[in-house]
DNA sequence: TCTAATTTTTAGACAAGTCTAAAAATATTT
DNA sequence: AAATATTTTTAGACTTGTCTAAAAATTAGA
């Protein structure tokens, strides 16, 4: 068993190793999770010898197999939890990190499996993120930047790149949510911003929210 | 805020707090929270700092005001989650307590306003056991030892005094659970054994099961 | 009531996880 | 390639909560 403290590291690696062969620096480490690095080398050390991680000083960070399939079932967790407390609770999309960064160290297979059937075992979470399956597996789905469409293009809106409390209110203002069809009426090359058509309203979007939402293309 | 640690002290002096006037002393919250009395000692130094307990050296302790309130919410807390392991995610009643011991420590308000909505706002958890409301008054119904009953009397079972999995499971077996009509059709004076009917079935129980059992008059 | 047994507290140590400050290694710049 | 800047690690300290062993206080017994 690992404590919260290993399974929060776990997956602030798995969260910043970008695919690419280089490890997760120490640094990066610290920034993302609000510490120091001397605290980030005490543990990654404390890691490595358990196997969860690979890590040669100075050299940065991977996950072992066994660390990523730790970080999986934590990211797994904290998503369940963040749609059950949408989808029953009646939080809202902004509301719920904090409570599923407690809620994801909740020890117990049977809680999660069980938990898992009750919301019909979703394959997303409330901010379009994928929901790791028993096995680890994310359901990948090819959703783009929505600044990337073309003009006369249209996609569904079914995910978020920044998942802050402040970016998501703001699209509950703009009465943007996820499953909309959007359609990119025309851009602005002075800006970058985009006038796109959401749910038969024509709204104008700046540069950086069309950067921050994800859309699939039907 | 507390951490856990504060917390199941707190709920094991609320529960060894027997309403009589003394205080509860260093060793029964030693061997209640299987932990050593010099622990229980420094905890108590601690929480008396903070006036969530009262506690005179070599005198026991007792709950303040405001430890009071908090032992209650963190009850209400794990009767809640005990309640909804069982009635949404089906977990049977001797499974719930490990993983609600762990839930009873998440911290959120809302969580909890939310989870007793969606709950319907009960007023027991699936061993009977009463759930303080949000201002920590107990709901009180008159329960008795199903031992003290008479030949011929009768009672609604409403919980139980041992709630161990291996009592739960023994009451499985037997088919008795909460909310069945129990009478006693006799008692053995040898061994205090008890002859009850319970839905349409008679039943032999020892004396020590009875004495385990809460029933309501009608 | 005075001694013996029991309970409780103190003192000092340890583990986990964090921090600051200094040292060591790596990366960058000229 | 040498000097400088940056990153990372080490060393030592602190906090929380735990423990063991010894001392102090209370309770029980003769």
């Amino acid at each position: 068993m690992f404590s919260q403290a290993e399974e929060n590291y776990i997956k602030a690696i798995y969260a910043l190793d970008t695919k690419t062969k280089k490890g997760v620096s120490t640094n990066l480490i610290a920034e993302k999770m609000q510490t120091k690095a001397s605290s980030v080398t005490d543990m990654l050390q404390k890691l490595s010898e358990k196997r969860l991680v690979i890590y040669k000083k100075y050299q940065g960070v991977q996950l072992s197999t066994k660390g990523k399939k730790i970080a999986a079932s934590v990211v797994r967790k904290h998503r369940l939890w963040e749609t059950f407390l949408v989808n029953k609770l009646n939080f809202s999309w902004d509301e719920v990190h904090d409570i599923a960064e407690q809620l994801e160290h909740i020890k117990s297979e049977k809680l999660i499996d069980e938990l898992a059937v009750f919301l019909e075992n979703p394959t997303h979470d409330p901010h379009g993120d994928p929901i790791p399956d028993k096995n680890g597996e994310l359901p990948s789905i090819e959703k783009i930047i929505l600044a990337t469409l073309q003009v006369n293009e249209s996609g569904i809106c079914v995910g978020v790149q920044d998942s802050s409390s402040k970016f998501l209110q703001f699209l509950d203002k703009q009465g943007i949510a996820l499953g909309q069809k959007i359609t990119v009426i025309a851009k602005e090359p002075f800006d970058d911003s985009l006038t796109i058509k959401i749910e038969n309203r024509e709204l104008s979007i700046s540069q950086k929210i069309a950067h921050n939402l994800y859309v699939q293309l039907k």
